[in-house]
DNA sequence: TGTCCTCGAGTTCC
DNA sequence: CTCGAGGACA
């Protein structure tokens, strides 16, 4: 406890100074000269102080880490970054390294014999975030959204312990203006205390110490961060203005920021040569348990600064650097059950559920199956242990079994179960397999409805149409999702509850839904439901190619419908159209002319349509469009667009004249891209199709764009 | 007949 | 995003 004392302003700045040495030796050096008793001496002594002198106290102050919480509602302000957050380029085995050293070799004109130098850190796996100092003060931290565009979680930033909130004075000065970027995560046994806490408390477990980091942070309470164990570590500083020296390579620049207080992992080093890096990475992989953190590789960048000038970036990545991943970790599971589930279109495929497993960083329950060959392949049984990876994209997999099911099953081998594979108590639906030992095989009859099904190669079909629930409630749910006529105040929940419930079998009941019907299901109020009428009212109106898509139609998607749409001028044109007409139409084949016919010559599709006429529905025939900025340009769209949705993207290039693919080709005019894309950017710069960011985009067609950070606050 | 494009469909998790 | 398959074209 403090005494009553008169505090100085000259004695009050001394301490903060005394406080903030204190965490930087502690948080950057890893320990301090001040023993623990000593700490909280100090730390009182200033909370003793700023009481007596509220007026002293800045919100940089040592005291001042947890801020209020945020208005309800209010979110997070929206900031470009000045200095884009690209991707870094990853690269999954030796060979892929060298040719990215040997591109960059070539590009700096440089021999065999002249070895380039390489700053090599551990690839974290947390959440990337640009932390901005003004004159020693941080004034800003963002995350990195998509890359051009972040959010400012400065208040729960400040609650990162070993992130100083002020500057000291060093031999590289204070600078006027620093951006340091760094990663924010969670030590693995940290994360394992913080979950035994939660549990103690009554509160359930956190799946993963990443998306905990990544969900603490977009908190609105800094009280409730605050009790998150994050830590941040640096690892490079984008922009640096007003230096008394200037770092010329990564090493230096890593001694400036531990000067300044701000911590990095310490375990990058220098490597010299391709061969270091490559060294460096199997070092780190074979030591990836003993390292406190989770990485998923390692980085390797340049350490000469002015190197990294010369080579710049391409539009996705920077040149200078490279991530060579670690084997995806996997994981070994039991596999519970093996379910046929039937698809909106009546497809079989067979599903596994597994006991919960972290791979990767999410919770695996499922993984599919693909198809009968697969599963025999694998040669799967209920009861194994399985492999599971989430190898290269986000999908789980089971690679393999590590151990074969054994003997017959265990007591209580059911508890695993998730419910929904029950029937009743004790008997699983059909189409479930999950005796242990048992084998795999595709049914002959549909687990949904009872149908003999069709084999038409890999895959196998429940040819029962229009009697299949979920194939009757797939089409249902297709025509009102996205796809369809875009009904955002309904999904798959809903629907599956209305066709329960008996008031719909089909997309043509929904716009004959009643208030008065709607409003007996559950969780379905007065506004909900007002809602939802609304929405059907005002879609009665559908563009003619958009409805025909709605349908579900084998074989025609949003593409064929517009093409449709071109060339017939109302639906009952089309219905009379014979397979020859059909056939002549550019881009389609007798195939798709054959189910398209087929599914017109059915009674009961003409019947549905023409129900949804008698309720309002009308169609709205396309106009030519002409000239237009785009006029007769194809348009690719990658990666994830910020400002525009891709579907407000698409309607922007028809009316501009210009007509969207999905995939990049020679006959490819533009590329959009937008944050994190993927194989089609490559492929747009090997073909040298012209690529324009979101930005362009909008200049292009005229509209406004989001304001830079440097003119906003 | 073969190759290259393009479209449609399926896929997991929070 | 990736795969499988239909369609255009040589």
């Amino acid at each position: 406890m403090t005494q009553a004392h008169k505090w100085t302003l000259d004695q009050y700045r001394e301490l903060v100074l005394q406080v903030e040495a204190a965490n930087r030796a502690y948080y950057v050096e890893g320990q301090s000269p001040w023993s623990d008793a000593e700490y909280d001496r100090m730390f009182q002594d200033l909370v003793a102080a700023e009481r007596e002198h509220p007026e002293w106290c800045t919100p940089n102050s040592p005291t001042q880490r947890v801020g209020a919480p945020l208005p309800e509602g209010s979110g997070f302000a929206k900031v470009r970054h000045v200095v884009p957050m690209l991707s870094i380029e990853s690269l999954f085995d030796a060979d892929q390294v060298r040719e990215f050293e040997s591109k960059m070799r070539r590009f700096l004109g440089l021999t065999e014999e002249q070895a380039l130098e390489f700053s090599v850190e551990p690839k974290f796996d947390g959440v990337s975030l640009a932390l901005i100092y003004e004159r020693g003060a941080l004034v800003r931290a963002l995350t990195r959204g998509d890359g051009e565009v972040g959010e400012d979680i400065l208040a729960n930033v400040r609650t990162i312990r070993n992130v100083p909130l002020r500057l000291p004075q060093s031999a590289w000065g204070i600078p006027d203006l620093l951006e340091v970027r760094g990663e924010v995560l969670i030590a693995r046994d940290r994360f394992e205390a913080f979950n035994q806490q939660r549990v103690a408390e009554g509160q359930p477990r956190l799946a993963n110490a990443r998306n905990a980091t990544s969900g603490a942070l977009r908190r609105n309470d800094p009280a409730e961060v605050a009790r998150y164990p994050l830590e941040f570590h640096s690892y490079s500083a984008p922009r640096m203005e007003g230096l008394a020296k200037a770092p010329t390579t990564q090493m230096e620049l890593f001694e400036a920021l531990r000067a300044w207080g701000l911590p990095a992992s310490g375990y990058q080093e220098l490597a010299h040569g391709i061969d270091g890096c490559l060294a460096y990475q199997a070092r780190l992989e074979a030591d990836r348990d003993s390292v406190p953190f989770e990485m998923d590789g390692i980085v390797a960048k340049l350490n000469r600064l002015d190197l990294r000038e010369r080579l710049g970036n391409t539009a996705r990545a920077t040149r200078w650097q490279y991530a060579h991943k670690f084997v995806p970790r996997s994981e070994v599971s039991t596999l519970l059950a093996i379910e046929v589930q039937v698809g909106a279109k009546g497809r079989l495929t067979p599903r596994a559920h597994v006991s919960p497993v972290e791979v990767g960083g999410v919770v695996v329950r499922h993984a599919t199956l693909h198809n009968e060959d697969h599963v025999l392949k694998l040669g799967l049984h209920p009861g194994d242990r399985v492999y599971l990876e989430r190898a290269g994209d986000v999908i789980p997999q089971i690679t393999g079994v590590a151990v074969a099911a054994q003997g017959s099953e265990p007591e209580g081998w059911s508890a695993g179960l998730p419910e929904s594979l029950f029937e009743s108590e004790g008997s699983l639906r059909p189409g479930v397999i999950a005796r242990y030992g048992e084998a795999f095989s595709m049914p002959t009859h549909c687990p949904a409805c009872g149908a003999p099904v069709v084999r038409s190669g890999k895959y196998v079909q429940c040819p029962n149409v229009h009697g299949c629930l979920p194939q009757r409630m797939g089409r249902t749910i297709h025509f009102a999702a996205r796809a369809g006529i875009e009904i955002d105040s309904i999904g798959e929940k809903a629907i599956a509850q209305m066709f329960q419930a008996g008031l719909i079998q089909g997309p043509a009941d929904l716009f004959l839904l009643k208030a008065e019907d709607l409003l007996q299901l559950d969780r379905w109020g007065e506004k909900s439901v007002a809602n939802l009428l609304d929405q059907l009212r005002s879609r009665r109106q559908i563009p003619f190619g958009k409805f025909l898509a709605a349908l579900a139609i084998p074989g025609l998607g949003e593409t064929v419908g517009d093409l449709l749409a071109r060339h017939f001028h109302s639906f009952d044109e089309l219905a009379h159209a014979d397979l020859e007409t059909l056939q002549h139409i550019d881009g389609l084949g007798p195939k798709t002319s054959a189910q398209i016919r087929a599914w017109l010559e059915d009674p009961r599709n003409t019947e549905m349509v023409q129900r949804m006429f008698d309720a309002g529905v009308t169609l709205v025939v396309p106009g030519a469009v002409q000239g237009g900025v785009l006029a007769g340009k194809r348009v690719v769209f990658t990666g994830t667009l910020v400002q525009t949705s891709r579907a407000e993207a698409k309607k922007l290039v028809e009316e501009a004249g210009g007509q969207v693919s999905s995939s990049v080709s020679p006959k490819t005019h533009i590329l959009v891209q937008g944050g994190k894309p993927g194989s089609k950017a490559k492929k747009a710069a090997e073909l040298g199709v012209e690529v324009w960011d979101e930005t362009t985009f909008r200049e292009r067609l005229g509209l406004p764009v989001l304001p830079n950070a440097e003119d906003s606050n």
